[in-house]
RNA sequence: GCCAGUGUAGCUCAGUUGGCCAGAGCAGCUGAUUUGUAAUCAGCUGGUCGGGGGUUCGAAUCCCUCCACUGGCUCCA
């Protein structure tokens, strides 16, 4: 007999080799047909596996993680079986699930799969699936595995087991489906029932580009058709949030194929929206310090040789352009930072000059591949609300601690709650690609991770996703369909004072090194307005709104009355607008509301006689009538507060 | 750049076993209407069907190629 401990500290004995779902099913049948996987001992395990020793358990249900991440993975497998049932001799890869969903990454041979043959294959896993085929795990010598997948001719999961020892292999076979395969899964396929084949592309293998090219499927599973059908109609929700529709919807951007590809072109209403957020910025970034510069678009070669971008990214950025009769090159801006260097260098630095905050709204230009445009989020030529922030080594951890005090004003400000705050630091083993010495790394890096623990941030540390001459504090926040973008960003670099020798005078009056800390609190004005735009909906706070007030004559009879009220709204420098067609109130009323325009003033007879506005707010209807200078004192004060437009 | 898909009027879309001068709604313009809280009516304009090439008596429709966009992969200073 061994003892099982439950979550709630009781003991009980049960026989060897009892496995969780027996246990459950010792408990109630209702239990055992609810039970995904259990945690055995702090591990994740298939529910059916035998436990020999005492051990800590935990039924794993459908409202636990991990128990998703289990059924996912065991769906990957069910879509496997599918997959080589349509085309035998197929190669399987990986197959792991995901935040939502799992794939698979196969290697088709001469088969191609087309859209259409997903609907088959969602088919063919429900048939599969309805047989309730049991997961059965197996113990596998080394030996015996490669042999198994020599035959096969698998020279994947022969790459796999390369990397795994002896005593540590198992496969998983359902209905005639066999994977090398770590585990754990569900009981059986018949918990599968909600099935959708969400995507296909290509994936390089092992993520390389130059390594072959599989077939990755993406899909999704539930327990049930309902919670698959609420989770379809919520996908199709958040597709109407898209930044890329709403933008067009609301008339904020376009894009040209004449101009250049990611290259946007910000329409009135939307460069007035970002303009409202920009002067909101440079409004707190003086209170707080920084000194507005202005640098040009362009910088001579060597400058970027200098900074050591050159190096780094010369060969794949845009060209340079050259002067007609010197050939002297020079390469559109792909940073900032340089050009602010040599604003630092302009003059004789004391320490009492420090820290020296030079912040610009300043655009710059980067060659990005073809596949990787992206709306406003992934574009070759946008603005950072970069500033950079040159102190002595003494006040780096102060001056970063008042940045992410600025940047958590900035998202509270637009009320961007769900974000993660990300440590990016160097790729653990390959540290080829980053310049700069080790000491100095370790500097950068542990000073991040101290200030933001010191600032209570709850940070996920990812390595290999530092910036090339140092770590990063990096915002990330997801967009309407699930993709994590990163904003507002904070970086500490000892690596550029160094290549340009920038100095100080010190107290001892001797020459010093500062530190610099690039920072953007919106990361870039195009990206930020893209989460922006899906984070409302298009409905945005009064303060951002392009346009706050549609003023709406009944009739033409009205108009001078209106004119006269849009001039008033002027004066109090409220940004208002006249709906002159002749068209009936209804209409009028329900362009503004589809254009999503806060507030919207009714104006007829009755308005006219009382010299009052009836005012409608977008999407809560009427609020019936009041005095011009209670409505102008009501949008002043949400304009003030930065209230969030619900 | 790679894999797969898409591309018809300013917008949303119909039109494929290849065959009447390529359609609708909205937007726009003109006229009528002067309107009370989510669509007034009528008429008109507007497309070398993404570009180029090919097959065919005939191409939006089939083939090739280029371009752009979409979903991923790689990349992201």
């Amino acid at each position: 007999m061994i003892n099982i401990t439950f979550p709630d500290g009781a003991v009980r004995q049960y026989e060897q080799g009892s496995s969780a779902l027996d246990i459950a099913r010792q408990i109630s049948e209702g239990l055992a047909r609810k039970v995904l996987a259990a945690d055995v001992n702090n591990e994740v395990w298939d529910a059916t596996r035998p436990i020999n020793n005492d051990a800590k358990i935990k039924f794993l249900m459908w409202d636990d993680d991990n128990a998703k991440s289990t059924f996912w993975h065991s769906s990957a497998h069910l879509m496997a079986e599918a997959v080589e049932g349509m085309f035998p001799g197929v190669k399987f890869w990986v197959g792991p699930p995901l935040e939502k969903g799992f794939y698979y990454d196969i290697d088709l041979g001469d088969n191609v799969i087309a859209e259409d043959d997903l609907k088959k294959l969602e088919v063919k896993m429900a048939e599969l699936a309805k047989q309730n085929n049991v997961f059965v795990r197996k113990e596998i010598s080394k030996q015996d595995a490669i042999k198994y997948f020599e035959e096969k001719g698998d020279e994947y999961k022969l790459d796999l087991l390369s990397g795994l020892n002896d005593g540590e292999i198992t496969f998983y076979t359902q209905g005639n489906f066999t994977d090398l395969c770590r585990g754990p899964h569900i009981p059986g396929t018949g918990f599968i029932k909600g099935i959708k084949l969400t995507a296909i592309a290509g994936a390089y293998w092992k993520g390389d580009e130059k390594n072959k090219m599989l077939t990755r499927i993406y899909g999704v599973t539930f327990p049930n058709q309902k919670e698959l059908d609420e989770y379809l109609v919520l996908l199709e929700e958040a597709k109407k949030r898209d930044h890329r529709k709403i933008g067009k919807e609301l008339e904020l951007f376009t894009f040209s194929e004449k101009v250049g590809m990611g290259l946007p072109l910000w329409l009135p209403k939307g460069a007035m929206l970002r303009e409202r957020l920009q002067s909101f910025l440079q409004k707190a970034q003086i209170e707080t310090g920084y000194l507005p510069v202005i640098t040009p678009h362009i910088g001579r070669k060597e400058l970027y040789i200098t900074s050591g971008h050159y190096e780094k990214y010369g060969k794949d950025s845009f060209q340079s352009i050259k002067t007609p009769q010197e050939g002297e090159e020079f390469f559109l801006k792909p940073m900032n930072c340089p050009h602010h260097c040599e604003i630092y260098k302009a003059a004789p630095r004391s320490y009492k000059d420090l820290p020296l905050r030079l912040a610009e709204f300043g655009t710059v230009y980067r060659y990005e591949q073809h596949g990787e445009l992206h709306g406003l989020t992934r574009v070759r030529g946008f603005t950072q609300d970069d500033a950079h922030l040159f102190c002595m080594p003494s006040q780096v951890k102060d001056e970063f601690k008042k940045v992410i005090d600025l940047v958590l004003y900035v998202f509270e400000s637009l009320s961007f709650t769900d974000y993660t705050a990300q440590v990016s630091l160097r790729d653990k083993v390959d540290r080829s690609q980053y310049i700069g010495t080790d000491e100095n790394w370790e500097i950068a890096e542990q000073s991040i991770i101290e200030v933001a623990e010191e600032k209570g941030l709850k940070t996920v540390i990812e390595y290999g996703e530092a910036a090339f001459y140092g770590p990063k504090l990096d915002f990330m926040v997801k967009d309407a369909i699930g993709r994590k973008w990163q904003l507002g960003t904070i970086q500490v670099d000892y690596n550029l004072p160094e290549r340009f020798d920038l100095t100080y005078i010190g107290e001892d009056n001797a020459k010093h090194r500062p530190v610099m800390i690039h920072r953007a609190p919106f990361g870039s004005m195009e990206r930020f307005i893209a989460l922006l735009i899906e984070h409302c909906a298009g409905k945005f706070p009064l303060w951002l709104a392009p346009v706050q007030v549609k003023i709406l004559p009944i009739s033409d009879k009205f108009m001078e009355y209106a004119e006269n009220v849009l001039n008033k709204l002027k004066n109090a420098d409220i940004r208002a607008e006249i709906d002159d067609r002749s068209e009936k109130i209804g209409k009028k009323i329900r362009d503004a509301e589809l254009a999503k325009i806060p507030f919207m003033l009714v104006i007829g007879e009755r308005e006219m006689n009382e010299e009052k506005i009836s005012v409608r707010r977008q999407g809560k209807g009427d609020l019936g009538s009041k005095n011009l200078e209670e409505f102008v004192e009501m949008v002043n004060e949400e304009v003030e507060s930065k209230r969030a437009f619900v």
